[in-house]
DNA sequence: GGGTAAGTTTACGTAAAGGGAAATCACATG
DNA sequence: CATGTGATTTCCCTTTACGTAAACTTACCC
């Protein structure tokens, strides 16, 4: 186990590095996404290769818009394995799959919500004739 | 104009018909959705066939996805004139082909969502199965 | 040693659409 | 009159993913 994993970089930078907040980061800490992150002696996080590759994983995650609350559900198979994709991928794709049915589902409600908008819309319009013509 | 509008409903029945709850009936005439209900003399809410039908309209189009918010912005429209399916319907049509339209974002959204989630999967198990045949 | 940029914690605020509880009031009936 | 049921207002609570402010400390540069 090497203890040097790379370049440490501090909690602004990263942010910048990724587009979001600082504030972000520190939630992800306090919600249990991220482990307590290595403090300089004066108490100022710092990351390296590995927390930069987690917290990437999980902005990913985000974006095919998995929540915060399902990936906590992954965070203790994350955390008694340090490796990444080892351990964890099985569960992530099983997520995944879901996910995908899930998706599948709202996008099943939206044409059908689609189809009902139309319809509702030609009801209106057809009332909307009648009346002018009386 | 009659003043007579029918059978007037106090808001507990009128809860129970529509399967909504008063708090929800309270709400839209709290935001605006619904304007002041007439009163009995003790203060007790009471509707009559008219406003029956807005809530029913309101239902509807949150039904639709439309957001209450979205409905304060005809509910003006609503109250200057009393009838409903005259000055209002042009509007309305507006309003749900704006909603046909973002509803179809939404589906195209997901669509790449799930493209995206899918693609992730495969690299994911990719992964997998390389390292499992080191 | 001074300035300031960036870090820290704590804690409250936000949007949406109401839910739920508390305390009081209205109305009908035995 | 007492009681029970339903209505009334008011206020806080809920979820999600942070935003924002306050008050303070650390890190860095000249």
């Amino acid at each position: 186990m090497t203890d040097d994993q790379g370049p440490l970089v501090q909690i602004g930078n990263l942010a910048k590095e990724l587009s979001i907040t600082t504030r972000t980061i520190r939630y992800y800490e306090e919600i249990g996404l991220m482990g307590p992150s290595k403090r300089s002696c004066g108490g100022v996080r710092s990351y390296n290769r590995d927390d930069v590759l987690r917290i990437k994983f999980i902005l990913k995650l985000k974006e095919l818009g998995i929540s915060l609350k399902e990936m906590l559900s992954l965070a203790d198979t994350f955390d008694t394995h340090n490796q990444i994709f080892d351990t964890i991928t099985p569960q992530v794709l099983e997520i995944l799959d879901q996910h995908v049915g899930k998706v599948d589902d709202k996008i099943a409600r939206l044409s059908s919500l689609r189809n009902d908008i139309v319809s509702y819309r030609k009801r209106i319009s057809d009332l909307l004739q009648n009346q002018s013509s009386e």
